[in-house]
DNA sequence: GTTTGTTGATTGACCAGTCAATTAAAATCC
DNA sequence: GGATTTTAATTGACTGGTCAATCAACAAAC
């Protein structure tokens, strides 16, 4: 079995299977076994290659704040106006696989990782200081305060995105909570989309 | 030992070791031996009051909840006019024990626990409904579409709580908070407070 | 023959829940 | 009012099970 350069294969199977447990179970009560025989090892190796649960939970944060970051970078690129960057910061919340239930389940455990976990809540702060920069620097031209409304508007994305986490729906249904999205950011800067 | 009222003495002490054990650890990975001795008694008693480590997170789930509900209607009495009473259920969320970092970061658990306890899913709901409710009454007079304000509001809520439960600030300073949902409600209602 | 990948078996700790036993207040009886 | 029976309160000790982490060993590619 051994052809070289699993390491990197094992380690994104178990990265994508801690997250699926997780988002599955709803808590971050789940075994290493589980999550190892999810990814179709054993649990040794699961140790082997992340040496900790801790770590292997890191690396899964990581692994969503990462994807969650190549998303939003993408949506940037391809607006061209500070009004269409914010509903490209709002559309990469809320779309891709960052909204599927058991992601949104994972990133809301991940918050209480942060609580124990000082390295996860640096996570979580760099996290959230770039989308509130990100989201200032395009309020910066459209209203008085960009500094108020991005925060306002970090905190709305956060309670909108925890109530669709709550609501396990069945199909991920982004529409609403764009809407939702949109809806204050027309309020705020007195430009809708 | 056996004065007769122990019950209600224990199990309110038992809920609040609770509550605060949670709150200090910042997850659900309590035992019952850390609550019950926080509570100053015997893990065996615990369970003698209450059947199960389940049945206590539950107890001290409706604690915060009814406290919370108590607080609204006390606030909601005192105003008279609906922009008033839309003030009053802010100032219940970021005010009193609800707002203390312990309590904060406890509700955030029980979002967690929410996604496995049909139960705890089932209060969390009744909570949230409530206070939807409570909204839309209050918006009716104010704005064009309640219900829809309502929820956001309900978000925004749920948003600034859990950043404030996360930046686990040493005094709780529910001026921003507040500030923060009064913006927001000027915004929506064309009247401020 | 060395490196890389992989696992079964094991260990050590921890914990929810149970139980039998103990205490002393309260209720009942004479 | 004293004796005794019931009942509430309380605990230490125990159990059955679970789980993270370790380790020694094996397999196959290089």
């Amino acid at each position: 079995m051994p052809r070289i350069g699993m390491m990197a294969l094992r380690k994104d199977a178990l990265v994508n299977a801690t997250i699926g447990e997780i988002g599955r179970k709803g808590s971050l009560d789940v075994t290493m076994g589980q999550i190892a025989s999810a990814a179709g090892v054993s649990s040794a190796l699961a140790h082997h290659y992340f040496g900790s649960k801790d770590e292997l939970f890191l690396a899964a944060m990581r692994a969503i704040l990462s994807e969650f970051g190549a998303e939003a970078r993408r949506a940037l690129a391809l607006a061209h106006t500070p009004r269409a960057r914010l509903s490209a910061l709002v559309q990469a919340s809320f779309g891709g696989r960052n909204f599927q239930p058991e992601v949104a389940a994972a990133w809301l455990n991940f918050y209480v990782l942060a609580q124990t976990q000082p390295q996860a809540a640096r996570l979580l702060r760099v996290y959230q200081q770039r989308l509130v920069s990100n989201l200032t620097h395009a309020l910066r031209p459209l209203c008085a305060d960009p500094k108020g409304v991005a925060r306002t508007t970090a905190a709305l994305i956060d309670g909108v995105y925890i109530r669709h986490a709550l609501t396990e729906a069945g199909p991920p249904e982004p529409f609403a909570a764009i809407t939702t999205l949109e809806g204050y950011l027309a309020l705020a800067t007195g430009h809708s989309k």
